[in-house]
DNA sequence: CATGAATGAGGATTCATTCAT
DNA sequence: GATGAATGAATCCTCATTCAT
């Protein structure tokens, strides 16, 4: 539960070493998915002996664990950029394109699916997951209710629940597509992400 | 690559067994992931030794490839469902509940993720689902050609590509949803799902 | 708790594999105890590999559990020879070099110790010992009964408890004599056992 | 083979860091025995860093060495308290219920089997425990001539091998009943205990 | 065809020990 | 003196795969 787990003298080194770790995890997880890739592999990535780790981590599912806990807080940001924009519903219409070219980059999110499918059948992962999803539907929510609010729109629970489910979905659908079909026609599929978010914002 | 059949004297029982291990596997894989079901547990549930299997199959992951080959078929058919409805444009808005009533049902299918996972790390696997999504679009963009010929609506090819991909990225972010909110609010995101198919389909 | 753990289709075989196992683990635990001797160990002494034990064993402590339950049944053996006797009284005080010899011969009961020790810290193997010690002394303590009321000595129970406890206590002092002291006199302390038996047994 | 004290600028409080380690190290054993118990565990309880123990221990195994060579000259004293007496056979029947209860008691001697137990398998241990055995033998036998002389007992070399074997014995073994029985009737033991050494010492 | 006994490599994890600071 | 970070060998155990029957 808690993030930081083991006593260390030096907490900013210790801080270091985890990072180390969780940069390596991401690397061979990538590469191998949380069960193909072995402690040993980590560790090799990570530049340290396996059993060091378990200084740091107590087992590898917690380092699956903090992993997808570091990952998952990287929604929490995109709100926040959402939140500064002047107009948020029009910067997601127009923005479309540029978050359909950052879901579909392999290099940053090539692990989602692998956290959705973990989180399926993991408890501890599924409790992690369940929990950022419950705050980022808060955060999105509240930004697209003030945004509705300023624009006269209806902001009824139903609505909103729909509203923020459906966009959502059609975000996460984007890391599901790109593992099918690799070679999708990124801007084609952009123009009509825009005008789904269009209808649904706006109406 | 094309799964390889072995040769056996009655053909037709092998490939009775062949299905009862590729059930036990559905089974097994729903449970517990594609590596965390183990042979003995596939061989339990499809009440044949361990030994047996490699009979019909070379290897575990050959049985996953066969097992991804088998469900990922099951698309053509709601395309060829699709097909038979006087106007698919105006079926798909309406049938929407319908539709993430049965994606949402966890014991239909709760494998998408894991072979969508599977595929992201697994060129075997991968070839195989990226075949699939090629024939699957070539179908519904098809269908949804000669709809929207018949509405008068533009069919270029960027398009329908963006269009496609919209379409399919919707339905499978339903299968990420699921997973990361199972208490979401259904009938509210219905709404919005239609909302959305609606705003692209006919535009 | 049950001795048959896994099901198999000869049992027999089973059975023998199970006694290989046990035999090797006997040797094995005599070399090196409980915590020394390794998986690895007993596989090389017992024929078979490593992962092949857990076809008969569920771990490592299912196996020093079935190892002090095996040994911890020749006690009940004692019981029934001893029964048998015309006098188990004048038996005992007359045998008392023979048992005194069994119980100082290393290839008999090197292990008493290792058992104790481990069931002195061990809940799963204190519950056997346990359990061993119960119906032994209830054994012991019944011949001892009968034999007395033969001889017109007391048999209440205060009488019994401590009769009982302190032949028994006086037996197992022998397996820690040896062990400290491996070159006693044993005709010198056969004598003061029998002279120390005739005191309690008689009296 | 005795024990290697290392130079220290300090040798005083070497002393005492030593013994730091060793009561630690009696905490740990008696919780988890001499192999359970990890070097972290007992560096903890000692208050001193796992690394350092090692200044004053060549390693674990001299640890184990230094604790049993500490605990057993436990029983040196015990002599010492019975030759101040001033009928040391009587003494010992007479006081048979507290030494039992002394033996009994959990928090006094919990490690003794773990001690016998180690002895059996490991030389180092062996060797310290054999060579306090023969110390312990000769005390006793010295003190128990003198006042079998007093009493007019014979005490030749066979009566006094058998006398000292048998009585130890007996204590011994009082060790390994209260592991297998630890609800024993005390009394009731103590008893007899007193009737089976008055037996063997007045004759 | 069918079994399941048997293998052995590979998995996560622990822990005595070392060493730079 | 004293620390604890770091190592790596060893441990128990799992599991895909093979093979004699």
């Amino acid at each position: 539960m808690s993030t930081t787990e083991k006593r260390h003298i030096d907490p900013e080194r210790a801080l270091v070493r985890r990072k180390q770790v969780l940069d390596a995890a991401a690397a061979c997880f990538g590469r191998s998915g949380f069960h193909g890739a072995s402690m040993a592999e980590i560790s090799k990535a990570a530049g340290m002996s396996a059993g060091h780790i378990y200084n740091y981590f107590d087992s590898k599912d917690a380092i699956i664990a903090a992993f997808v806990e570091q990952n998952v807080e990287r929604v929490s940001q995109l709100m926040r950029d959402l939140e500064q924009q002047a107009d948020p519903l029009q910067s997601m219409v127009d923005d479309a394109p540029r978050h359909v070219n950052e879901h579909l980059d392999p290099n940053t999110w090539p692990l989602a699916l692998e956290i959705s499918a973990e989180s399926a059948r993991n408890p501890k992962i599924a409790e992690v997951v369940h929990d950022a999803d419950v705050r980022a539907r808060l955060q999105f929510r509240a930004i697209l209710k003030a945004a509705r609010e300023r624009h006269g729109l209806p902001t009824d629970d139903f609505t909103m629940d729909g509203l923020v489910e459906a966009m959502i979905c059609l975000f996460q659908g984007l890391d599901v597509r790109v593992v099918h079909n690799p070679k999708l026609n990124e801007p084609a599929l952009s123009r009509y992400m825009s005008i789904a978010m269009k209808a649904m914002l706006f109406s």
